[in-house]
DNA sequence: GCTTTAAAAAGTAATCT
DNA sequence: AGATTACTTTACAAAGC
């Protein structure tokens, strides 16, 4: 009957708006972000996904918009912080992990920690550093993770303290603060994990 | 040689009661000296022992949760304790109120550090939480034991989710066998 | 879902001296 | 640059919003 029809159409339309809202979501966050088109893609994929499961249920369309967009940042090779991505998304951090461990989870994503060096490239950059010094800090990285210092530390900071450190033995110096900023972590953190490192090095 | 079950340590015990009566929480909150009631926040009167130290959230319907304690035996002394503290405010309470252990949450020491990234790829990232930038623990859900394991890079882990005194047992013997097999302990 | 209670692990962070 | 305090995670029950 005709009740069923407008409803249905009704549903639809709604079903639609909610999509197109999602998805024009993921492209502003994108934008703010700065990441490519191709990881809006795949954020977008990620959250048709989580809508076809039924994960939204219960959640906001926007913090499963952001989850998606972290875990496609993640895919790609190209993380984002949860900081950064909860600066530009209008859902809290807290929830924007639990969401992500949610559709992560479910969507069996099965995504590897997070590589500190995945975010020197970005950091280093920002911070105006060479080519050369970008390449000792991932090698820092390399050789204190292998020597498990890794284990439970966060990407950003342990990717931080060897930025830091790289900068001081390549003569570009950066003081604690500057990197501090870029990476969204304190200086006590860059402060703590630098020591490891150079431990690690074998300098002191 | 030392087993790391032997550093197992008990640090919480959660259990539920009941006294099979109806309590007025505000008369209550009253009478019993150092009781936290506020209603606005938690339909709960809170009540802290001392010794065994423990607190107890005490309900209208008569239902008690105990947590905090150390021990079974402990849970058992602290919850003696509030059934008698209500019988001196003539409270009338079951002679014997069951009591049901909910969840165990132990300590334990694996005495090597450990690699959390090779380990969760090791376990199976299904199987597997291990958020370092929100969390330093890996979280690793067993089902045999039913129990829920937090590793750390230093080798030392907590078990939870356990209603038995044997399951933390179990379970550090069960994720030893596992890294062992995995080649990432030692 | 949330609220409250307790306890451990280790990392990070805010605040004060 | 310390020291302190506090928050993150796991599990669980209770009654009510």
């Amino acid at each position: 009957r005709l009740r069923k029809w407008q409803e249905r159409i009704r549903t639809k339309d709604a079903g639609e708006r909610n999509l197109q809202f999602a998805l024009s979501e993921i492209d502003r966050m994108a934008s703010a972000l700065g990441v490519p088109r191709s990881v809006r893609e795949v954020a977008s994929v990620i959250y048709r996904r989580a809508l076809k499961e039924d994960l939204i249920r219960g959640r906001s369309i926007e913090g499963v918009a952001t989850a998606a967009l972290y875990a496609a940042c993640r895919q790609e090779g190209i993380p984002r912080s949860l900081d950064e991505v909860a600066e530009v998304s209008r859902v809290e951090q807290k929830e924007i992990g639990r969401t992500y461990r949610y559709i992560s989870q479910e969507l069996g994503l099965e995504l590897k920690p997070v590589d500190p060096k995945q975010f020197v490239p970005r950091f280093a950059s920002a911070l105006g550093l060479s080519e050369e010094t970008q390449a000792k800090a991932t090698e820092i990285i390399d050789v204190s993770a292998e020597q498990g210092l890794l284990s439970g530390k966060s990407p950003t900071g342990f990717a931080a303290a060897a930025i830091y450190a790289a900068s001081l033995l390549c003569n570009e110096k950066k003081t604690q603060r500057e990197v501090a900023d870029v990476a969204q972590v304190t200086e006590v953190t860059i402060r703590n994990r630098y020591q490891e490192q150079i431990e690690a090095m074998g300098f002191r | 040689m030392t087993d790391p079950a032997d550093s197992i340590e008990i640090q919480n015990v959660v259990a539920s009661t009941g006294i099979g009566q109806e309590l007025d929480l505000e008369a209550l909150a009253e009478d019993l000296p150092g009781a936290d009631f506020n209603p606005d926040n938690f339909p709960g009167l809170v009540y802290r022992t001392q010794e065994p130290k423990a607190a107890a959230l005490i309900f209208r319907s008569g239902k008690i949760v105990c947590t905090g304690a150390k021990s079974i035996d402990d849970v058992h002394e602290a919850l003696g304790i509030i059934f008698e503290k209500l019988r001196g405010l003539s409270i009338p309470v079951e002679e014997d109120p069951e009591i049901t252990v909910q969840n165990i949450v132990s300590s334990a020491d694996l005495g090597h550090q450990l690699n959390l990234n090779a380990l969760a790829i090791g376990l199976g990232l299904e199987d597997v939480e291990y958020e370092p930038e929100q969390f330093p623990g890996l979280v690793y859900r067993m089902d045999e034991p039913d129990v829920v394991i937090l590793l750390f890079g230093s080798g030392k882990i907590v078990i939870t989710g356990g209603k038995r005194t044997d399951d933390a047992e179990e379970a550090v013997e069960e994720i030893v066998e596992r890294i062992e097999a995995l080649g990432l302990l030692g």
